[in-house]
DNA sequence: TTAAATCTTGAATAATATTCAAATACGACC
DNA sequence: GGTCGTATTTGAATATTATTCAAGATTTAA
């Protein structure tokens, strides 16, 4: 048993997939070298990436949370600059910058709280933020566009 | 000229993606057919589908909003119910079930600010909600786990 | 109207996924 | 430890699919 799956998961989060140009064909009867032709194109400037979407209560980040982040005055002339540092780690899903209440807003997974708990410590803990505040999600109904399906 | 791209987008959103078993193979040292079989096990119960991930921009979803949630007291003691209601629109990415200062957060994204509207307008609006706050994207940094690259 | 750029396509080729059967490893139970 | 049933790994054969390329069609810009 060499724990393959794990190793997979990892790799199908953020990439490791393709179009299936044949079956794209026969759905738009289209012959396959067209669409190939045309998903190059879009890969171009419209297609970021092709990744595995997962029900991630089994891979260890079933724990999702919104993090408000409030920036340090000085920081707050180029917010997209800490996004960019915070966007590097993997267990944050999203970040965008936002203007109002807060400056940035992200969407964190763990596989738990002590998990997260770790996540603010080691990673928010040494950023300079003025201030965060942190909201788990109770209950996720729909996850990338994909309604969860609840058991 | 057929419009293909935007067929193919339609398509893409949603699955019509695989797995590069041969590239994860060797990314991981391991035969293929070995990929090939662990992929399917994982398939049956972690992997709900393979999907692109977009410059949303370029596909008319480029307007991301945050919208926090308030619900009527009446509706609180059942908060899923109010969500999955709101899971079957199409602009909406996420709906979490969250507590504190809400009772939701959605993730909605829309053309651009005018179409935003509309969807406060015609599908908010219509629903039993307490209080609403948008916090619109000023710029998405990552999203879906994918470094959205600037230009 | 014309020329350049972009798009479509069939057919050949290259690459990849899939299957399958044998070998191995693992887990549960006594 | 020993035994049996189940799960996993793997090489090799086969089936399927992606990719390339060049020619023709269409669109665009002036």
């Amino acid at each position: 048993m060499k724990d393959i799956r794990a190793r997979l998961t990892n790799l199908l989060k953020g990439g490791y997939c393709t179009p299936r140009i044949s079956e794209l064909a026969r759905a738009l009867n289209e012959p396959p070298a067209t669409i190939h032709y045309n998903i190059r194109q879009l890969e171009k400037d419209t297609i970021v990436g092709y990744k595995a979407v997962f029900d991630y209560k089994n891979i260890d980040q079933g724990f999702c949370t919104y993090v408000m982040i409030h920036l340090m005055p000085e920081e707050y002339t180029d917010p997209a600059k800490a996004a960019k540092e915070l966007a590097g780690y993997p267990q944050i899903e999203c970040v965008d910058v936002v203007t109002g209440d807060w400056d940035l807003i992200l969407r964190v997974r763990t596989k738990d709280m002590d998990e997260y708990y770790q996540f603010v410590k080691n990673v928010l803990g040494k950023k300079r933020l003025s201030r965060v505040q942190s909201v788990p999600s109770m209950r996720q109904i729909k996850d990338e566009f994909m309604i969860i399906k609840d058991k």
